[in-house]
DNA sequence: GTCAACATTATTGTCGACAAAATGAAAAAG
DNA sequence: CTTTTTCATTTTGTCGACAATAATGTTGAC
């Protein structure tokens, strides 16, 4: 088995960019993180530029990496486009969703919200929050979308960090997502598309006036 | 002025893939196109690695960087992709078109047409379709939506290549077009994102055949 | 002639070094 | 004191080299 540091760079970076141990704006210098792997700058500066491309690191020229700040503008244009292409995946997933496990995979899901709900870990419930939209997207079996939307979770992640008034909505977001499955499972396409647009408007909406205004 | 060869050469080899001067499936060597830039691989490699990212190469450990290649059910994806974010951009753009000189751009551009159509200039005539489009999404006003969409735009660009029975289509895309900007400019904009959806699948319809079956 | 084992060559991943550019600190000018 | 200039330090972009890996070619057994 070989190591591949580029790769190996690229997880370790994303993830400390979102689990917030990288705060927007602030610098990474590759030669810290090089010295973090004991390797040279050039496989982690491979791993930065992929994440430029990915939209979460900022660069300019001889002035190295930042962590990405979002407009609150940025962060609007997000959610819009985010809406779209959950509504997207509803559709195409309540079509395809008997040709598989994947009603049981998102039941399942569901039916441990409740202890972590009950556990009050925030971090714990964004996550599995996020997995349910990861569910449908993948089972809306449309690899283009489903990349697409992982993409978006990313950066709205690095946005949510802002949001920790989240333990209120929690029986909510329980609640909607029943639902919205509800629909799915019976083949109520629209109003299945009706509710996770309702559902993403109303994420926006809250996490809209928490994020700083300007860069 | 600064040099920035990563930058370059990103310009470069997209330019390459993108008017199929790099066909699909074929090897990019960070060798060669450093010996024609007259550099080191450092900065090519940089480069490659954000075109990865942009889903236009693949990579694969050991054995380097190629063209990507698209299966016949990507290409499906990747239309039905489009087709929401297209029609989301007609929706935004239908909105908010009058706070600028965005019918104008647009309707300039309509009026090139006839005369590209007379010259039968393939090339350049997918050169102002790609724009038509791309002028919606820009005057959508949503820097996310309009990102993803040019990513799509690219990929599907690579797929176009096979398709060259197009010269017959001109007329009906020009007409399509006209009738898109016209319910955009009359604020009809249920008529307008039905239009648009129409002819993507068309579109759809009209490429898928002609793509490969398998990788 | 086919095929496996080995040897040779080419390619890829990573390194350490260094010049150019930016940053910050100290000195000079106002 | 501020502002500007100069200089030292750090950071960034790129390079050329090399070991590890894969691709290719050669040989000989069957």
């Amino acid at each position: 088995m070989k190591k591949k540091i580029t790769s190996n760079a690229f997880d370790y970076i994303k993830g400390r960019i979102l689990n917030f141990s990288f705060l927007p704006g602030v610098k990474i210098s590759d030669e810290e993180i090089a010295k973090i792997f004991g390797t040279s700058r050039s496989p982690i500066r491979e791993a930065l530029n992929r994440l430029v491309e990915q939209g979460l690191v900022e660069y300019r020229t001889n002035r190295g990496f930042t962590v990405k700040v979002f407009t609150r503008k940025e962060v609007a244009d997000l959610y819009i486009l985010r809406e779209a292409l959950e509504c997207l995946a509803v559709r195409l997933t309540t079509q395809s969703i008997d040709d598989g496990h994947g009603v049981e995979s998102l039941e399942n899901l569901l039916s441990t919200y409740p202890a972590i709900m009950e556990s009050q870990d925030i971090a714990r419930f964004n996550e599995i929050d996020e997995r349910f939209h990861d569910l449908i997207a993948l089972y809306s079996n449309n690899s283009a979308l489903h990349g697409a939307l992982q993409n978006l979770h990313g950066k709205i992640r690095i946005i949510r960090r802002y949001d920790h008034l989240r333990i209120g909505s929690f029986q909510n977001t329980y609640e909607e997502h029943q639902l919205i499955l509800k629909h799915i499972v019976s083949k109520n396409v629209e109003e299945a598309v009706r509710l996770m647009s309702l559902h993403i408007l109303k994420s926006m909406k809250l996490v809209l006036p928490i994020v700083p205004e300007q860069s």
